[in-house]
RNA sequence: AGGCACGUAGCUCAGGGGGAGAGCACUACCCUGACACGGUAGGGGUCAAGGGUUCAAAUCCCUUCGUGCCUACCA
């Protein structure tokens, strides 16, 4: 493969298959066992499996595989753990509209051929999303690939729900739930969405029972009023003090329900009455609980009135409310209505309004858990990164509602309790018991709820390893090293990880969680479908290649701020892969050693020495930003180091050696410039996998995948400051010279002189040393470097800290512009230095600054006065000239 | 209603008490033997507004305005 030609430009398409099928093959992905490396564990988020891959999944795997590649490379022993979520609801969904499309509904099929076709679809359909993630370079160990309703998982999930039971951390009792009557489910409370609708404000009035008179309620829902079992009031409201017989008429029904007390009612809301639903209110229910009120439910399943609702039975509640506002006003209860907004659930998954309903229910009581999960972050045994989340962690731990954990759905764990159909005794168990503990009765029936998704999700770090079997996994990666996630699950699965985690293994599920931003358009607008807004992954990959887009997201990826995509952006960084391709490119005509001359033997030039002493710092800077999940921080260091380090000034000096050099410096060039493109490569292989192995793979010397070379370390290499300071110098001039040619239009064709007035501390000789980078960089044929050269009568002068340098160019400067130039500099200098100047001439500042800040403006404001009267002497001496 | 972010170059954004930065876009000159998906240089900003703390504020604090997002049972 090291022979085939190299094109001009990198094509994505031709290799990203065939190295991800290299690793995949050669088992690259898959963590030692045993090992003695320090183990690195990542669960995936495990996708939906009716998904495909969007632009939150592109984000988020990018960011895992980085983290992954990264460990790898510095020799820990990793596990991507991957999989899958069944993803109760939504698939549900996804199978019953095929139903429908054929006339037919999951009731009529049966519970199990219904279950049967959904496992169906799923072995045909599952899969997609899981070859979207490798397409996308994911280096996951798809050897260990779980799905949550696999037999093991769904061993874990049994096992977790009878021991909470067992440890009466589970309940089961009627309650008000949030219910979907589209879904026909129960939803736990963090699955329903508030939104804001204008609604209306009935106020209506209630007779009272004896006398004259009536109290007027206001209410945004009175097709509830048909199950109102009560009229509350706060019992500091002087204007309901006196009432007597505390009895109103509930109309309509023409029912007497009691006028109760309670500290809950607000006074300035509406007329200080509020009517109680206990059977579809929340609140309601609270209140009807505390005053023992009856709970009469008058809305069904579908959303349609019940036969308690008298006359509107049979009814939509939406209908029902039209209907029953048209009677109260005949009635003449109807007072006024008022427009209002408030905040109303819909469900999650299909945007019906949510109907609150009595029913009976599973729960999992969460405080303990919670508590427990809230100290763990407090006391920073579990990391989240960036911590501003903690707050919304802690916010949400501390006021946690039980959660509602049964689902009126099929698809999904059925929930492991049988219910004995002769004395109605509950058993709780992860096998179906033989017979009835209490009559011995052989007639028992399984629940027909299943458990919410999230319930299994929540065991995903520890049932994926093997739990609740102790292995050798388990033993090794619990707790796992790093969770990365988007905020909008913090709570739906992060939380309750940890909840689960700590309970059932005693140690958090993870000790970092990173919590990556949105991915929106580039008007900064949430990606949805209905918008039109969606930038497919995939089609980005196809147009782009998958390392551009890998880098785009990474580049993009500050913490705490969504990234707004756009194809430009995509496109920069497609320039950058081809940057580095052909950085590439030119090492490979120039070098094909498979030995490079050995270290004892090279002799570094400054540019060799330079580069060489930048990797080692780059390197570290990298993987210092990947450590605390910096990711935009690492991407920016590797881009403006290999552009603009690496290829516009290492390549170009090295080209000194490689093209005119004599034995040893060419070979140690040579060498150095392999060693610097492999470095640069292993830097930019978590976030670039594919190119950095096409290029690995066929540069000289390396031997297997560039996934398990090892991560740069500045031990293997030079430190040198003295280069750091020379190139500083030699750059310098370089661009004053540059600088002088832009503005004046010198075209590079054109050789110009130099006169360099080098000033002191040993600046002649460092210049002097490598003026062969000068004369080639800065496009001169003469150059003189002394100490006090005057400047010649043709030229034009720039200055590098005290460097003077004159470009002689007889004819092509045009003097007029050069003092113009000049001109400006000086004022430039000139407030710069009064600015430091002021400073200086501060008491304040030179009482109270740290001394070396003080020494720190000294300096610069000396050399700027230098180099500013320098300005000066160079602009009267082009005046004279023009006017002698 | 509360909370959390964020307003920095035309655009997208880094930075975060002591010299205003990057990428893209723009302008000029260049097809120089890796790359025109390139090179070199250049123009461009009262760091949202007002106040405060400080020797020093784009950076910390307060207020205002604007923009997002999250949480919430006020019917």
């Amino acid at each position: 493969m090291k022979t085939e030609p190299i094109a001009k430009s990198y094509e994505p398409g031709d290799v990203e298959h065939k190295w991800y099928e290299y690793w995949e093959t050669n088992g690259l992905f898959k963590p030692e066992a045993p090992s003695h490396k320090m183990p690195y564990c990542i669960v995936i988020p495990p996708p939906n499996v009716t998904g495909t891959l969007h632009m939150g999944h592109a984000l988020n795997n990018t960011l895992q595989d980085i983290l992954c590649r990264f460990k790898r490379m510095k020799g820990f022993n990793v596990l991507w753990q991957p999989g899958t979520d069944h993803a109760g609801i939504a698939t549900q969904n996804v199978v019953e509209k095929d139903l429908a499309a054929r006339d037919t509904d999951r009731h009529a099929v049966g519970r199990d051929r219904f279950i049967q076709l959904v496992w169906e679809w799923r072995e045909k359909y599952g899969g997609m999303i899981i070859n979207q993630l490798r397409r996308l370079g994911c280096s996951c160990d798809w050897s260990r690939e779980r799905f949550t309703m696999d037999e093991g998982l769904s061993r874990a999930v049994r096992e977790v729900f009878v021991r909470l039971y067992d440890e009466g951390h589970i309940y089961r009792g009627d309650y008000i739930i949030n219910w979907c009557p589209r879904c026909h489910t129960a939803l736990a409370e963090i699955e329903v969405e508030h939104r804001d609708k204008d609604s209306l404000l009935y106020y209506i009035r209630y007779p009272f029972k004896e006398g004259e008179g009536h109290l007027t309620v206001a209410t945004t829902r009175p097709e509830t009023l048909l199950g109102d079992t009560a009229v509350a009031v706060n019992p500091e409201d002087g204007r309901y003090k006196a009432l007597s017989d505390p009895h109103v008429i509930l109309p309509i029904l023409n029912r007497p329900i009691p006028v109760i007390f309670d500290r809950y009612v607000d006074m300035e809301f509406g007329t200080g009455a509020l009517k109680i639903t206990p059977a579809h209110d929340p609140n309601d229910f609270e209140i009807g609980n505390n005053h023992h009120l009856e709970r009469i439910r008058v809305i069904d399943e579908n959303g349609m009135m019940n036969e308690l609702a008298g006359p509107y039975k049979g009814l939509d509640r939406f209908e029902c409310r039209e209907q029953i506002v048209k009677d109260l006003e005949n009635e003449g209860l109807l007072e006024k209505i008022e427009p209002y907004q408030n905040a109303v659930g819909h469900c999650y998954r299909c945007r019906t309004m949510i109907e609150p309903l009595l029913s009976k229910q599973w729960f999992v009581s969460t405080g303990p858990l919670a508590r427990e999960a809230s100290r763990a972050v407090r006391e920073g045994r579990t990391r989240i990164f960036p911590s501003n989340w903690e707050g919304v962690y802690f916010e949400w731990m501390d006021s946690i509602k039980d959660w509602c954990i049964s689902r009126q759905i099929w698809w999904g764990h059925r929930i492991p309790a049988w219910y004995c159909e002769e004395c109605g005794e509950v058993h709780v168990a992860k096998e179906a018991p033989e017979n009835c503990r209490a009559c011995k009765g052989r007639d028992l029936v399984q629940e027909t709820d299943v458990l919410d998704t999230w319930f299994s999700s929540a065991l995903w770090p520890f049932s994926t390893l093997g739990w609740p079997d102790s292995t050798r996994e388990l033993e090794t990666f619990y707790p796992t090293s790093a969770l990365v996630t988007g905020f909008d699950i913090l709570f739906f699965w992060v939380a309750r990880m940890m909840m689960m985690g700590i309970h059932f293994m005693g140690d958090v599920p993870f000790r970092d969680v990173y919590i990556h931003a949105l991915v929106r358009d580039a008007e900064g607008k949430k990606m949805s479908k209905s918008k039109g807004n969606v930038i497919d992954p995939l089609e980005v990959m196809d147009r782009f290649g998958t390392d551009a887009f890998r880098f785009t997201l990474s580049a993009l990826a500050a913490q705490g701020r969504d990234i707004k995509l756009s194809e430009e952006t995509i496109l920069g960084y497609r320039h950058f892969v081809n940057k580095i391709w052909n950085a590439a490119r030119f090492v490979l005509m120039n070098v094909d050693q498979e030995r490079p001359l050995e270290r004892g033997k090279r002799s570094y030039s400054l540019a060799d020495r330079w580069i060489l002493t930048r990797l080692g710092q780059v390197s570290e800077d990298v993987a210092r930003a990947i450590d605390v999940y910096q990711f935009n921080e690492a991407a920016g260091h590797c881009y403006q180091f290999v552009w603009h380090e690496l290829c516009d000034w290492y390549l170009e000096m090295a080209k000194q050696e490689l093209y005119g050099g004599d034995g040893v410096s060419k070979e140690t060039a040579k060498a150095v410039v392999l060693e610097a493109i492999m470095a640069a490569l292993k830097m930019l292989h978590p976030f670039m996998p594919f190119v950095t192995e096409e290029i690995w793979q066929r540069l000289p010397g390396t031997q297997g995948s560039i996934m398990t070379a090892g991560f740069p370390e500045s031990s293997d290499f030079l430190r040198d400051e003295e280069a750091l300071r020379e190139m500083d110098l030699v750059m310098g001039v370089i661009t004053a010279v540059r600088n002088i040619r832009g503005e004046m239009n010198i075209p590079p064709s054109k050789m110009v002189s130099l006169i360099i007035d080098a000033g002191g501390h040993g600046n002649q000789g460092i210049l002097g040393h490598n003026l062969a980078y000068i004369k080639t960089l800065a496009k001169a044929d003469e150059v003189s470097i002394g100490s006090g050269l005057s400047k010649p009568d043709k030229s034009a002068t720039a200055m590098f800290q005290e460097i003077s340098v004159h470009v002689l160019l007889e004819g092509l400067i045009d003097f007029g512009e050069e003092q113009k130039r000049l001109r400006k500099t000086i004022d430039k200098t000139e407030r710069e230095v009064e600015g430091l100047n002021r400073k200086l001439s501060n008491r304040g500042f030179l009482d109270k600054a740290p001394p070396e800040i003080v020494a720190d403006v000294r300096v610069r404001s000396e050399g700027l006065f230098t180099k500013l009267s320098k300005l000066k002497q160079n602009l009267s001496f082009l005046e004279g000239i023009d006017h002698g």
